[in-house]
DNA sequence: CCATTGACATACCAACGGTATGCGAACTAG
DNA sequence: CTAGTTCGCATACCGTTGGTATGTCAATGG
């Protein structure tokens, strides 16, 4: 890529506006910030912006999208540092949890993101990021027999789901043994998966 | 209330507005739904918004406060049908399954609450109304030493961050038995709680 | 019966997201 | 080298939106 120069200017103002959206977006919410003042920031016109994305939407579902990547190269990288099945599930669980808690994510991904797209657009999305780990790793798992034979869709929404807002409130907490205290509760509620198979340990 | 005749149409306009606001809120989401829309609905103008709200997230607010009160006056109702600790818990917890669901509350309270009043302010009056009960039922077990000794603000969070996102997700599923599959699942979440108590069953 | 207040309606405004058009520099064909 | 085309924006403009300032009239209370 960037061949050319005008190719490679079109690329940079892009990547510019990608990075002020997504800095006030974090720093403010979506609807407290305007067009006008994403474009000031990134030294270019309303003309720049509708050239790249169909919207205000569209440049939020950009800066979404390069979020959510982040978050699943940290969980997949730290997943696959290890080589057990159930190790690596609960070191994707970990990170996504520390990785979630980035104030300059958060907003963006846990917030917003609904509202803005849609609830069924994010899943869609979130579940093509990071999402897609959880359900595999806890695929795998069932596969293995390490966890006990069932659905493995409403398991991966409902640890989603509290991974999500354990992220949320460790952002805002201020207690030290927050995050600690978060992950023992957590830690025995994915143990609790494995321990409560008394029956089929076979594939 | 409502002693004389202007009093009277005051309450009335005023729930008249809420009424036709959460309609629309929930059916269109909140940024979709212009207050000339909601005025017209209503029957009334602008002015009269404004007389009995501060502006739209005011509005959004009072919407929000009776759909939270709904929700937990129906997790209350079912928990005080039980005299258990563990069976009030529990049936706490899959009363608000179905209601959250509810798709009249479900974009109001789950989607855009969050977004428009901001994440902070959302806990707070989450916390004020069902999660109150959530984080009591908690409270109590651990004081009667049905689940070990821990702190019960990161499994509240990770508890309700979980049934949040499962009744996100039962909304707009379509399998017959995702609800069944889902409460198996977070049934053996729970479970697994006062399962994995070894030791100090005394309090 | 009159002054006051409360519950709105009306008229208006700035700011917003979005669009239509203009324009010069970078590419391309000959 | 050059003419023509396209691309990457800038400029100017528009309808709608949330919000405000002011007007109005009936209910209230003394």
């Amino acid at each position: 890529m960037a061949e050319g120069v005008r190719a490679r200017q079109r690329d940079q103002t892009r990547a510019t506006l990608l990075r002020e959206g997504r800095r006030l977006f974090a720093a403010h919410g979506y609807a407290a910030v305007g067009l006008a003042e994403i474009v000031r920031a990134a030294g270019v016109t309303k003309g720049a912006l509708y050239h790249h994305f169909s919207g205000k939407p569209d440049l939020f579902r950009a800066v979404l999208g390069q979020v959510q990547q982040e978050v699943a190269d940290r969980v997949a990288g730290a997943a696959d540092r290890r080589d057990d099945p159930w190790d690596r599930f609960t070191a994707g669980c970990r990170e996504f949890l520390t990785a979630a808690t980035d104030p300059d994510r958060q907003r963006v991904m846990l917030v917003d993101g609904p509202a803005v797209l849609g609830w069924t657009e994010w899943r869609s999305l979130d579940e093509a990021a990071s999402g897609r780990h959880l359900a595999e790793a806890l695929a795998e798992l069932v596969r293995t027999g390490v966890i006990s034979r069932q659905p493995v869709a409403p398991l991966a929404h409902l640890l989603s789901g509290a991974m999500n807002e354990a992220a949320l409130w460790l952002a805002g907490s201020t207690g030290p043994a927050d995050l600690a205290d978060t992950w023992a509760a957590l830690s025995r509620m994915l143990d609790a998966l494995r321990a409560a198979d008394p029956a089929g340990r076979a594939g």
